[in-house]
DNA sequence: TGGCTTTTGCAATATCGTTGCAACTTTCTT
DNA sequence: AAGAAAGTTGCAACGATATTGCAAAAGCCA
């Protein structure tokens, strides 16, 4: 695939396979993995620890983001326009489904401005909504 | 201290040591406790496993609910009056200071509505705001 | 108080993530 | 294109975190 070489070169990344399979997995899936999602994937079968330093270059290089969640996991997520910019937000709302249990980004839901109490400085904010997703709702 | 046994009693839960001492240090602290934060407690000296099934209790009953986090831990902090009615609801906005690195709940600003693709049915919403807290705006 | 139910703590096990190091690949230089 | 330098991978070991089964202990109710 042609963007993955050149979203590897246009972070200075060496080209490995691992991470050029791991990024087109990215690529071609919908919402967010967890580190077990990529190492479960048949076609990819990297070592743990290849895993956990490919996502690890990645987030440090704004190619993917942490999505919060509170079982316990971390789920990453491509970044889209914005942050491959270099300027890493990811100030979009992450939408959970409670059926299917798929993570998606959705980009285009701006994360809203909340108003704090006095004396504290936001500088970049999470939201996760949970609910059912459209290919659940019937 | 007397609101402990309320809140267990009004929940229907066997009054224990381990419950009363974990639910009074919630009750004391501001911000957000982790497990690790619980067991490290002096004062606290349960086995691993009753902190665990504690604060499942505790989160089942709407005691306490989970904060999501990032970093791969699970924070949990008191639910105010609207949670102990049964209502189970964690609409309020999340405060991570990037300093001292305490969590806080910010019981009176409520996470906003947002407007989801069509399809997508929202039931929770949760918002962390990363920032400089009040205490370390210097 | 006595008996039933619930909870606790130990032990064992599973999962998750990190680090050091040697072998290997990629990239750079000429 | 070949060799050197730099970066990456995989193994092994480790540490932290979380879960389960079961016997002992504590709480609850009559």
């Amino acid at each position: 695939m042609k963007e993955t070489l050149e979203i590897l070169k246009r972070n200075s990344l060496s080209i490995t396979d691992s991470r050029k399979i791991i990024l087109e997995l990215f690529l071609k899936t919908e919402g967010a993995l967890a580190h077990a999602d990529i190492e479960k994937n048949t076609a990819v079968n990297f070592d743990r620890v290849t895993v956990y330093r490919t996502l690890q270059t990645f987030t440090e290089n704004g190619i993917i983001h942490q999505i919060p969640t509170t079982d316990n996991t971390i789920l990453y997520a491509l970044c889209k326009d914005k942050c491959e910019a270099g300027h890493h937000h990811d100030e979009h709302v992450h939408f959970v489904c409670v059926n299917c249990e798929k993570t998606v980004c959705m980009d285009d839901v701006v994360v809203p401005q909340v108003k704090l109490p006095k004396g504290f400085v936001p500088l970049q904010s999470a939201m996760v909504v949970k609910g059912t997703c459209n290919d659940c709702k019937n």
